[in-house]
DNA sequence: TGAAAACAATGATATTTGTCATATCTTTTT
DNA sequence: AAAAAGATATGACAAATATCATTGTTTTCA
């Protein structure tokens, strides 16, 4: 396996094969029929990531999308005054940066790995030929875009309509709806995230994330295992979710 | 021209000619070849809404999208108190829904005219096979939703990040893109929103959006002329939209 | 392993923003 | 033209949330 190294980050052409790649199926490429993977599979270059390495930085120009393989990468904006905010966490399976390479436009956030990751890159020109070519593949294209759109709609209603607990509360159910873990009869959420990383999701401070982390406790909705957090009353967190305290 | 009232709403069918339309080279659908248009003309519906009607609400299928021929739409979610938060506003040549049908989920949103507008409504069966024959227009549709991705998550950014005075500021240097009309050496807005929608844009109360108004107003940001609203400095309402007071 | 750094927790306080009540002004309707 | 409805404006007050300071507690890494 020929590798290189660079920029602290190690690069390798065919480590995988996109042809036997499990994660392919996940997503959006899984359209395209095999015979079709041979220039895509000479095109991407896997990477290993470091947890804290950035994939890409806002205001830097996109070359391509990135193919999660294995590992976790949040997705962040920054403010004028350094605060974040992160979009979205992407994991296995998934495809980042989609938009930003067809909008044509230098990206307008930044990406950065929270786990020790695995990321394919697969450039631009041994994608976009493909697109007129599968249309199947345009219209799978379509349809993630489509629901990226949806999704962040929730989330502007979400940041404009709710108050910071209902935010939390959101938040919570999401994590476990994504990264959640069965334990006995309640849930553990399996990303360990910072009371700062939960902060700059819901748009808030990171002590108000803990206090209201804490009122939640008290209600018997969660419990915390210092940064582990435990789902006990998921039905609790729908209504604290919705309704004024 | 053959026309038929249905729901306190005027439909007609080939009140306007897809081939001829001066808005269709506007939007997506200038990617589509003349032959094209022929089907494309008979599944399409031409509508006159009023003021306060409905195009589509929150909860319903999808079943086309909407090219807004003249008139103003805005795009809007409803929260659990009935609180409205407003997405985006329509305007002319700008095709509504996309995302939605592709999405193949109900409406998240709702969509209300602003102004007496013409819309031509477009069924997803007049709509949907043209998108694997002719591969530009499929192209067309994912720069389309990929500029919305950006817009969205622009939108959050401002949300999360930014205090009410600054969305303010933001919203307004917004309508002055899309909306202003230029006047002597300032610029004035053409569309006059309630304080209530504008609030209803930045995530805020009708009186906090009246007193941040008066307090650009003595800034010398602004000046009110009763609903209307005129930009006489827009370099202060940029440093506006980023600083601190 | 031990020191340093980062993080979590908590209290006191300030600021921002929302809520409610009310008055005034505009527009629409009858 | 008068009445009603709706929108703007303003003040007093309450609530939510941010900020700042401080103290433990983990985690990191040299």
């Amino acid at each position: 396996m020929e590798e290189l190294v660079n920029n602290d980050r190690v690069k390798s052409r065919s480590a995988c094969d996109c042809g036997t790649c499990p994660i392919r199926f996940m997503n959006l490429f899984h359209s395209l029929p095999p015979e079709a993977l041979e220039p895509f599979n000479r095109s991407k270059l896997v990477n290993f990531y470091k947890k804290g390495q950035l994939l890409f930085y806002e205001g830097s120009k996109p070359l391509g999308v990135y193919c999660i393989n294995s590992g976790r990468v949040k997705l962040y904006k920054t403010g004028e005054d350094g605060k974040q905010h992160i979009l979205r966490i992407y994991g296995s399976g998934e495809i980042l940066g989609m938009a930003s390479i067809f909008a044509e436009r230098e990206y307008t956030s930044s990406a950065e790995a929270i786990e020790d990751s695995v990321i394919c890159f697969i450039e631009k020109s041994g994608f976009f030929p493909f697109l007129s070519r599968y249309p199947n593949l345009a219209l799978e294209v379509i349809r993630n875009l489509s629901q990226e759109v949806m999704t962040e709609e929730e989330q502007i209603r979400v940041l404009a309509l709710k108050t910071a607990d209902q935010r939390l509360a959101e938040l919570l159910l999401m994590l476990k709806e994504t990264f959640g873990r069965p334990e006995n009869s309640h849930v553990v959420l399996s990303l360990p995230l910072s009371r700062k990383e939960m902060a700059e999701m819901i748009g808030t401070t990171p002590e108000t994330v803990i206090r209201l982390l804490k009122q939640f406790e008290r209600k018997g909705l969660v419990e915390i295992r210092g940064r582990r957090i435990v789902i006990l009353d998921t039905e609790g967190l729908i209504v604290a979710s919705a309704l004024e305290v």
